[in-house]
DNA sequence: CAAAACAATGCAACCGGTTGCATGAAATAT
DNA sequence: ATATTTCATGCAACCGGTTGCATTGTTTTG
C-alpha cells in the first residue's frame, strides 16, 4: 500500500463514517450535493458538523477513479506568452471555475521545436483524463486533431475551424466540431468600410501565414470587402509568422511595388494609401517600415491592426484595430464544452461573436492630393 | 459501479494482463520506468507490444489514488492578463512539463472581488491532491498562505517573499518559504546609477502599492540607491496599484509639488529631472501626464519603467526598463518545488535573479540648464 | 388493519493501478 | 549434492470515494 495509516493524507469519509458510527456510503451521500436530499435531516448536519471538525477534504483523485470524471480539461494553446490568449484563457477558467474544474495547459508551440508537442501533450492529458479538450492552436493542418476526434474526445475549437480537408465532399460529411470563433470577415469589412469611408481607394493587406486559419479568413475577407466596394486590392502580401519583423519584411516588400495605372502618384510615394494588416504584431512592423521610409502615418498612409493588444493606445500613432473579444471566446468555448460532457454526444454547436472597430490615431481621411 | 465493462474508457493494464496470461502487477511493473528492471526482458517486449497493440493509456486518477501522487501543481496568480505573468507561466510549465507534470491555475484577484478567491482556489487544489503551490501572489498579508503553510503543503513563493508578520521576533524564527526572486534592490541601484552616470540627481520615485511586497522593496531600493550617491529623493508618491491610471494620478501629484531649495528651476518647471517607476503601467500614465503638461521626455525628464514589458520599444520615446527574468523565475521556482518534492520536508531554499537595466530612448543625460 | 409505497441506511463490489510479501524456478555457493 | 541466493512473477490488500441493490422502520392507501 502507499504508506501507514497515520501518514500524511487527512481523514476520509470513512473516518467520519465511523465517528459517527454510519456508514461511508452514507457520508458520501451527505457530501454531494445531488444526493444529500436522501439522508435524513439531522445526521446531514452531523456528518457536516464531523466533516468540519476532522477537516476532511473530498480527494477528486478517487471520485475522478469511481466516474470517470476528473473535472479537469484539456487546453491547448501555441504560447500563452502570445498576447491574445491571456484573455482567452482568463476567460476559461473563469468559466471552468464556476463549475468546480480545472484546466490543464499545454503550450504546443515549444522553443525546442518538437513538432509533436501536441501530440504528447494531449496524450498526457488522456493520461490525467480529462474530460474533454479546448483547442486554440492555429495551424490549418493538424493531423493530431483528426485522430483525436475520431477518439471520441469532446473538442471546442478556439478562433479556429475544422475545414475537413481539402477534398472533402459534401455527402460524407465530416461532423463540424463545435468551435467559437470571430467573425474575421465581418472584421476585415469593418475595417475597410472605415477607409473607404475616409476616402481610401488603394487599400493594401498585409496578410497572415496562409498556414493559419485566421490568416486566411481574414484575407479572403478584406477581398470580399473590398470587391462590396468594387475596388481591387492595391497590393496583399503574406506574411511569414505574426510578427513585428514579419510585418517588417511584409512592409518593405509592399513599398517596393511602385504605382502605376492613370493615377500616378507622387513620385517615390507607395502605391497605397491604406494598409489593413492581419495582426497588430504585423500592424507594428509596418509602422516602423514607413517611419523609417519618411512615410507620414496616418497622414499619408493610413493604417489598421487586428485584435486590439494592450498598449496599442499608447504608441503614436495609436494604432486603430479590429478589436476581437478574446475573453468572451475562451468564457464561451468553456461553458460550450461543459455543457457538451452533459449531453448526448452529437450536439455541435458553434459561436460566432462580433468583432468591433476601435478607432484611433492611425487612421485618417486620404490626402486631398491623392 | 460506474459503467458497464463494454462502454468508454480504453482498455485497462488488467485487460493486458489477461491477453497475456500474466497478472496485472507484472504489467504495472512493466509500465513503470524505475521497476520495469524487475521483469524479464521477453515478457517486457511482449507487455509493450501488447499495449500498444491494445492503445493502452496509464490513468493517472487511479496511479494517485494509490500513490498520493497526482503529478499536479497549483499556481496561484492574480490575474494571468496581467503582462508579466505570462512568461512566468510559460517557465513554470515547460519545467513542469519536463517531468510529466501539470499546473492547475487559478486566478486569485476575481472580477466579482471575491476576497476569499485565494482561499477557495486553494481548497478545491487541495481536493485535486495536488502536491504542491507555486504562489505568485504579490500581496504580502495573504492570511491564507500561513494556514497553507501550516497544513504542511509543499510551496514556493514567485516574485515575493514572506515577510513573517509584523512582530515575528528572531527566536521563534518561522521557516522562510523556498522563493524565486528578483534582486530588486539591485534594479532599482542600476536605474539610479544610470540617472546618475548622466548627470541627475534630482530623482524622484513613483512607488508600487505598499501592501504589494514588490512595491516596498522597490522603494527601499530606490532609496538605498540613492544613498549610495548621498542624494535624497526628489520626491516619493505611492500609487494606488499598478496601472496606467494610478501612475496618472501620482504623477499629476508629484508634479504640483514646486521646486524648492537653492536650485531653482525654470518657472513651471518640475523639482525633478528624472522619475524612476516601480512599473512600467505607472511609468506609461507617468509619461502621459509629462507629455500632456508639454515636459519633454526625455530632454527635460528621464523616465524609467520596470519589468520590460512587452512593446516597451515601440513607444516614443522607448522606454527605458528595468528587465526582470521572468521566464527564468517561473522555470526556476517550479523546479524548485519539483526537487522539493523528492526531498525530505526541510529544504527550503531561495533563489535570487539578477534584473538588467534595458536602455532606450526615455532615459538621457541631463539639459545643460538644469 | 393489512398491503403497498416510501424514506433512511447498510452492504459490497467496483474504478485502475500500486506494492509488500509469498512462491517457485534457476543460478550460485558450500 | 544440498543449502542459499537471486530472479521473475503471482497474490491480495489497499488508495478513497461511488452506486445498485438489499434491508429496515415508517407512513400512506385501500
Amino acid at each position: 500500500m502507499a504508506r501507514n495509516k497515520l501518514a500524511a493524507g487527512g481523514p476520509t469519509i470513512h473516518d467520519i463514517a465511523l465517528h459517527l458510527g454510519v456508514h461511508k456510503s452514507t457520508v458520501s451521500r451527505a457530501m454531494d450535493p445531488a444526493r444529500r436530499h436522501l439522508i435524513g435531516t439531522e445526521l446531514l448536519r452531523k456528518v457536516e458538523a464531523a466533516a468540519r471538525e476532522l477537516g476532511w477534504r473530498p480527494n477528486r483523485a478517487a471520485a475522478a477513479l469511481s466516474t470517470g470524471r476528473s473535472r479537469t480539461v484539456g487546453v491547448l494553446l501555441p504560447d500563452i506568452t502570445n498576447p491574445v490568449f491571456p484573455p482567452i484563457l482568463r476567460g476559461i477558467e473563469d468559466a471552468l471555475d464556476a463549475e468546480g474544474y480545472f484546466a490543464l495547459l499545454a503550450n504546443t508551440a515549444r522553443h525546442d521545436g518538437g513538432v509533436a508537442a501536441a501530440q504528447m501533450a494531449v496524450e498526457r492529458m488522456q493520461a490525467q483524463r480529462v474530460e474533454g479538450f479546448l483547442v486554440a492552436t492555429a495551424l490549418r493542418d493538424d493531423v493530431w486533431l483528426d485522430s483525436l476526434r475520431q477518439s471520441g474526445a469532446r473538442i471546442v475549437l478556439i478562433n479556429r475551424t475544422n475545414e475537413c480537408g481539402v477534398g472533402g465532399g459534401g455527402v460524407a460529411g465530416q461532423a463540424q466540431l463545435p468551435a467559437v470563433i470571430s467573425d474575421d470577415k465581418l472584421g476585415m469589412r469593418l475595417a475597410v468600410d472605415h477607409l473607404v469611408a475616409l476616402g481610401h481607394t488603394r487599400i493594401a493587406h498585409l496578410a497572415g501565414p496562409p498556414s493559419f486559419s485566421t490568416g486566411q479568413a481574414r484575407r479572403i475577407g478584406f477581398e470580399q470587402a473590398l470587391q462590396a466596394h468594387r475596388l481591387k486590392p492595391a497590393g496583399i502580401v503574406d506574411c511569414a509568422a505574426y510578427s513585428i519583423e514579419a510585418g517588417d519584411t511584409a512592409m518593405a516588400q509592399l513599398l517596393a511595388v511602385k504605382p502605376r495605372g492613370k493615377a500616378v502618384a507622387v513620385a517615390g510615394g507607395p502605391a497605397f494609401t491604406a494598409v489593413v494588416a492581419a495582426n497588430d504584431l504585423i500592424a507594428l512592423g509596418a509602422l516602423q517600415v514607413l517611419q523609417r521610409a519618411g512615410v507620414k502615418v496616418p497622414q499619408q498612409v493610413s493604417l489598421i491592426g487586428h485584435n486590439d493588444m494592450p498598449l496599442l493606445a499608447q504608441l503614436s500613432p495609436p494604432l486603430t484595430s479590429v478589436r476581437i473579444q478574446h475573453y468572451e471566446m475562451g468564457y464561451r468555448a468553456a461553458r460550450l464544452l461543459l455543457e457538451a460532457l452533459r449531453d448526448v454526444p452529437g450536439t455541435a454547436s458553434t459561436v460566432v461573436l462580433r468583432p468591433e472597430l476601435v478607432v484611433r490615431g492611425s487612421t485618417a481621411a486620404v490626402a486631398a492630393g491623392a
